[in-house]
Formats: structure tokens, sequence, C-alpha cells
DNA sequence: TCTGGGGTCCTAGGACCC
DNA sequence: TCTGGGGTCCTAGGACCC
């Protein structure tokens, strides 16, 4: 096999860099990223947590998914400022276009997150090295913010590489490098060993990526299964994915789910919810041109247990009454009366919609196909709040939950 | 006013069939 | 009086990622 070049390039602390830049060049005299500040969810809606923190706020040993309620006991006087999802697809969107100018092989791996394949590339850009220079100084440049980027053979190398020290750097992590350069790396360090796996590797005396290279596979394979493999070759820079351009990987299954701003205790409340979960996520899933032939549900109770219950219908669908019914009687069945924080609606098992459904039994199916149709079209033209269901007047819930809303950006998922 | 939201993949155990 | 065994489908839950 022919050896590749791989980039990984992302974005230094994305949405606060994004935040900063946006106001700097809205007359802002400060730049978030020298201070201690964080970009935070709102949390009179119980929606406080830590989406990104600034370099000087990681001193402050203040980590992203954290509350901003312990961030400010780490750092009082820490600066919060509100996420704008719709400012960050455009950053997303403008730092594509330049990576697109370098290679036509660029795999988005989330918001802030690409691979670009570099193979074959030097004759016309030359070196990898300078090339990736040039691909972070145009980025500052012309955009504003910093990135980090690591050059390597596959995707896990070209990753880890990028990480090694931030900001606005790049980093080589080639195969010969891996012993001096990743291995003293402690273990959690690695792609994939994240807060259950760490320890059960610390008691099996493995600390570092290098410990774990090294490692018996016979009995990693024993304790972890088939993911003790799977890391075991990581540790040793074993990955081969191919870098996927050509749009994103098949999407396997749709989901929407939300914090609501007080704890639901009764069931009218809750398929409110679920209507607006719902209506999105059939929205979504119509525009994709998919039917779904699983539906789950899933409540976090007030005292943050999680539960689920999923069920298969015998005929996909996209209709969003169809799922919606079958969303409340999963409830129904799931709900013991606890006090709900969080409630989800997810389809999957997807497959194409463009065959004819026949509707033998349901006569109805047509019009209600029209339903939607007219539904999500008004909807795509005048915005999500255009039209909704009456059930929603003075409920003191959203009609329509998630997905970000903006005149650019009418319907777009949120991809953080 | 402590703890979001959107994904993918894997495993275990029970039902059911031959 | 000891009660297979393999395969598939289904559901619940847990792990990881950003």
């Amino acid at each position: 096999m022919k050896k590749r070049t791989i980039f990984h390039i992302d974005v230094n602390s994305a949405y606060l860099s994004w935040e900063a830049v946006y106001r700097l060049q809205h007359g802002a005299e400060v730049d978030l990223r020298d201070i201690p500040s964080v970009v935070g969810g709102d949390e009179a809606s119980r929606h406080g947590i830590v989406l990104a923190k600034s370099l000087p706020a990681k001193k402050y040993k203040i980590q992203t998914g954290e509350s901003l309620f312990a961030a400010r006991q780490k750092c009082p006087g820490l600066i919060v400022v509100p996420p704008h999802y719709a400012l960050y697809m455009q950053c997303h969107k403008a730092m594509l276009d330049i990576f697109s100018q370098y290679s036509p092989s660029v795999q988005v791996f989330s918001i802030d997150e690409c691979f670009l394949d570099y193979t074959n590339m030097e004759g016309i850009w030359g070196p990898p090295l300078e090339v990736a220079h040039a691909i972070r100084e145009r980025v500052k440049k012309e955009l504003g913010f910093t990135v980090n980027i690591g050059i390597s053979t596959n995707k896990l190398l070209a990753k880890i590489g990028g990480d090694l020290k931030k900001p606005d750097m790049v980093h080589t992590l080639y195969p010969e490098e891996i012993p001096w350069k990743m291995w003293p790396l402690p273990v959690e360090d690695l792609y994939m060993v994240g807060r259950a796996t760490a320890p059960k590797l610390h008691q099996l005396g493995i600390y570092t990526i290098g410990q774990l290279a090294n490692a018996d596979p016979e009995l990693l394979k024993y304790k972890l299964k088939s993911f003790g493999q799977l890391i075991w070759s990581y540790a040793n820079g074993i990955e081969e994915s191919p870098v996927v351009n050509s749009g994103r990987p098949p999407i396997k299954g749709i989901g929407n789910s939300t914090t609501i701003s007080f704890d639901v205790d009764n069931r009218s409340d809750a398929c409110k919810v679920l209507l607006s979960l719902t209506e999105t996520v059939c929205m979504r899933l119509r525009q994709a041109g998919y039917c779904a032939r699983l539906v789950a549900v899933s409540i976090r109770a007030n005292d943050f247990f999680h539960y689920t219950h999923q069920r298969k219908f015998y005929t996909p669908t996209d209709c969003t009454t169809d799922i919606y019914e079958m969303a409340c009687k999963l409830f129904d069945e799931l709900w013991k009366g606890q006090l709900i924080r969080h409630i989800g609606v997810r389809v999957s098992e997807l497959c194409a919609n463009d065959f004819i459904q026949l509707s033998l039994f349901e006569e109805n199916n047509e019009k209600k196909k029209k339903l939607d149709e007219t539904i999500d079209n008004i909807r795509m033209k005048y915005g999500s709040r255009a039209i909704f269901r009456s059930v929603f007047l003075h409920s003191g819930l959203q009609p329509v939950s998630g997905g970000v809303m903006d005149e650019d950006y009418q319907m777009m998922s949120s991809l953080l």
C-alpha cells in the first residue's frame, strides 16, 4: 500500500475563538481569548455547561462539559458568553473553502475538525510541512482564528499529532516518531480511551500510550473484548481508514432531545415535548429522503438516571403523526412517574423513501403525507415558528424543538 | 441556577426457530 | 431424570467521539 500523507486540522477553542473574532470585528475592546472566559449555555433554562474555554480559563482547570457553577467556583469573575451556532456554521464553511483549495479530499469530522488527504499533492503545492504552515497562516490572516495541524500517514496519528501542543502550531507524528512523541503521553490522550477505559488500564499498570502499545494484546482482548484489540492497535499507530470526502458517510439515525427548563410531572406536558421533538426529527428525516423503522424514546429523570425504550414499525415511515403516536406509546410504557428533566426522540434503521408506500390498510396515508409536506414547505419558507399546533399555545413549551434557526440557516442541525 | 445535545458502535441476554 | 446447540432478531444499556 502506498504511503499516504494526511493532515488533521482543528480550530483552537473553536466556539470561543469564533465568538472572540466576531466580537473584535464588531468593536469589542477585549479579546476573549486573552482572558479567562467560556462559551456557555443558559443556566436559567438548565443548559448551564461549558461549551468551550479560553486558554487562560483552562489554566483554572475548567473543563468542557462541566457546569458553569463549578467553573465559576474554580475561577471567580469568569466571563461567560452565550453560543451563536449560526455564526459557527459560517466559520466552519469559510475554513472548509480554504482547505478544499489544497486537496480534493477533505473529510469533515466535526464543526471544527477536518481531515485532508494530501497524498499526491506535493507536486502542486509543495512539501507537507510548508503547506500546513501556509494553511495555518491563511486561516489566521483571512478568518482571524488559529488552528492546529497534525501531519502523518494516517488519520489517527495526524489527529494525535495535531494535539501535541497548542495553539497555532503544526506538528508531524510520523510512524518513526511514535516512540518519542506519542508513547510518553498519558494513556487517556489516546483516541477512544475515555473515562471508563482509563481506570481499567490503570489497574493493569498501564499509564502511558507506550505501556499500552507494549502490553500483551491477548490480555487486553481478554479484559476489554474487541475494544482491547482496537486501542492496542491505536497505541501502535495502526489505523487505515480512508479520508472520506464525498459528503458525509450515510446517516444512520436522526435524534432530537432537550432538557426542559422545569421538571415535567405529567403526561400531557411530556407529550407536548415529545411532539415538538418529533416535529424536528421528522422534518429532518423527510429532508434527507428517508423513512425510519425504529423509534426510541429516552428520558432523564430529575435524579439524572437515564432510561430508554424502543420499538420497530412493520413498515418504515416518515410521517410525523405515526412517529409521534409511537413515541407516546413508548413514553407511556417507560414512564413510572419520575420527575422528568430531559426527553429525547430518535429514529434509526433508515431506508430510502423513494418507493411507493402501499397504503392498503391506511386509506388516509396520502392525506398525512400531503399535510407533512405542506407544513415542511411553510416552515422552510417562513421559519419554524410560522406554523405550529395549537396545543402549544400558552403551554410555556417550544412548539418545534432543536436545530439552529437563523435567516441564513433556516433548518440546520447543530453539529456539536 | 450544579451537570447539553447529537451521533456511532458494541455487548449481553431473552425469544424464537430449526 | 437431565434437559443440545447454533443462528437470528430484538431490546436495553454502556462506551466512545465532538
